[in-house]
Formats: structure tokens, C-alpha cells, sequence
DNA sequence: TACATTACCAAGTAAAATACTTGGTAATTA
DNA sequence: TAATTACCAAGTATTTTACTTGGTAATGTA
């Protein structure tokens, strides 16, 4: 279990979409690149990963774009960075028993015992506990003003 | 906040030596890169960072090494794995209050939140609990089983 | 006092991972 | 038909990781 920007950057992509849970329409990776200030290529490779481990279901063409595949409360921020970072080798011996004098060694069973505790720990975390916390409610609040704002100028500026 | 293979090395480290808290002498880097099949040169730059963060003390010439410099008890996963991790640049803006519109981003407010409660969670946990675990002293008994059974050899080729 | 043994220190480096970029194709809607 | 989106494969610059090399400085032991 690793905890590095990559998973950052599914996390907040994600909530970024259990914000907009409720409207029914798709958000595009555009948007969200424009929310995180980091390439759509890259946010694609991302959520190329969430969508093979069914997080996210994708459409194309116009108002397309991406969708949580199953209510955010019942998805765990464990699920969504386990689903972006590539495994690594935590023990050096890839699940040799007998890596040390025929023994497993010390480091198996140190850092397994506590990485279990942080997984299922992030495991509890689900995405829709937190998108309800006030601090980012207001953040949400905030955007979709913007948004609305956004849309009048847009309307204003075609007249 | 990270979770990478160099925070992983540091606690299992300091797991090494709060399982030799109890008896007096310190542990030396070698018999530390040994267990973990890391190298020594390696270890120090760990470890020169574990001191400088005031968890460990050590001391030079035959019989030297590192102890704990207070109780496994009061250590807690996160310092250990604050003081070894570079701190990555969670926001991309350095702390920039206006970087999007002249307001906070929205990824600033959702990762600080989620960010914040896995911290509190590594704070809580503490080098002493984890070592003893049931699984861990076991662990830690063969260990010394094997350590009393070297000296053994040990004395045993030199006469 | 000579030595072995440890920590301590600075600088360089190979390999891997990260964070992209480029240049496409394939649906889908207006 | 054209714009807009996802989807896909491959390459690349940068950064980080993990390690190496080659020292110096204490400290205990023979």
C-alpha cells in the first residue's frame, strides 16, 4: 500500500465527482483537470485504472464524461488508491517463506501487521463521509456559484 | 504525507529497536541491514534523519549503534515516517491562498481533510503497540532464540 | 597504544517511478 | 457534418529511490 500524488489525484478526482452525485449529468475529465491543474493525458491514465476496477463508468461524445459506478458511500478510499498505484514488493522476497535461514523474515511480519491496520483503516473512509464534512461542502458550495455564475456570463456575452 | 518503501524501512527499523528496548545495548546498523536485507550505507542516510528528528541516539565504537531516545510507547508511526519523507507539494500552489480565481482550489480542501485524518490515525498509533502484538513477539522470540544460538556457535568455533 | 568497530558525512550514480506529452481512433450528440 | 468527449499506445523529461564510493571521527578492547 502505497500513499503518494497518484492516489492524491484519484482521491480528489473522485470526490470531485461524489460532488456532483446527486445532478445526473457526466463530468468530463476537462473539468477536473482544470479543478486539480494537472493534465487531461494524465487524468486519463488514471481513471483508465478506476474504470478497469469498476469505480467509474465512462460515455463519450458531447456532456460526457464520467460517473461514480456505485453510491460514494460505499466506496472506500482504500478501493480507489489501491486502484491507481502499482503493487509493491513490501517484503523483497515476493512471499518467499524462507527468505531468511528458512524463516520468514522480521520485516514480513513488522510491516504486513501494520499496513493491514492503515488499509483497513482507509478502508472505513468512504467517499461519501467526507464530501459531507462541512469544510468541503462549502468549497463545494463555492464552485457551483461559480458555476452558475459561469453559465449567466456565457449566456450574456452570446446575446 | 507519504507511505513509500523509505518510510517502511524507518519503521521497521525503529520496530528493531524497540523489540531490544527492554536490555540494554544498542544496535548497530549492520545487524538492522542484515534483518531487512538493505544496505548499511543506505540505513544511515535513514537513520541520520531519524537523529536529526530527535527519535533515536547513537553512539560510535565497538558496541555502539542506536537506541530509542525515549520510550516505544510515546513514538508514533507518523513522526517516524514525517522525519524520513521528503514533504511533497500537496497543493502545487506552495500555500498560495488565491491560485484559482483568487480563491482556495478545491483539491487544496479535499485532500487537507482526508490528509489530516490519516495523520491522526498514524499519530495514534504507537511503536509500542505494534510491537506487541502476538504476532510480532513471536517473531522477536525466534529472533533471539537464533541470536543466543550464533553467540553459541560463536563460542563454541573459537575455542 | 594500536586496532577494530562503530557512527557520521558528502558526493556521485543507476534504476525505477512519476508526471507528463504526442498523436492518434471511436463513440455520441447537436 | 462537426464538435466533443472518451479511449488507447507509445515515448520522454524529471524526480525520487536506492544504492555506491570513499572518506573522517569517536570509542572500547587487546
Amino acid at each position: 500500500m502505497k500513499l503518494t500524488t497518484k492516489g492524491r489525484y484519484a482521491v480528489t478526482a473522485m470526490m470531485d465527482l461524489a460532488l456532483h452525485e446527486s445532478d445526473n449529468r457526466r463530468i468530463a475529465l476537462k473539468s477536473i483537470a482544470e479543478h486539480q491543474e494537472i493534465s487531461i493525458a494524465y487524468l486519463e491514465q488514471i481513471f483508465a485504472k478506476l474504470k478497469a476496477n469498476g469505480l467509474v463508468n465512462g460515455s463519450r461524445g458531447p456532456n460526457g464524461g464520467y460517473r461514480l459506478s456505485k453510491p460514494a458511500g460505499s466506496i472506500s478510499i482504500f478501493e480507489i488508491i489501491d486502484a491507481v498505484d502499482e503493487p509493491i514488493d513490501v517484503t523483497r522476497c515476493l512471499g518467499r517463506k524462507d527468505c531468511q535461514d528458512g524463516e520468514v523474515c522480521l520485516t514480513h511480519e513488522l510491516w504486513t501487521d501494520l499496513s493491514q491496520q492503515i488499509s483497513s483503516f482507509l478502508d472505513q473512509l468512504k467517499l461519501g463521509d467526507i464530501v459531507k464534512t462541512p469544510r468541503v461542502q462549502a468549497v463545494a458550495q463555492r464552485q457551483s456559484m461559480r458555476c452558475a455564475e459561469a453559465k449567466f456570463t456565457q449566456r450574456v456575452s452570446f446575446t
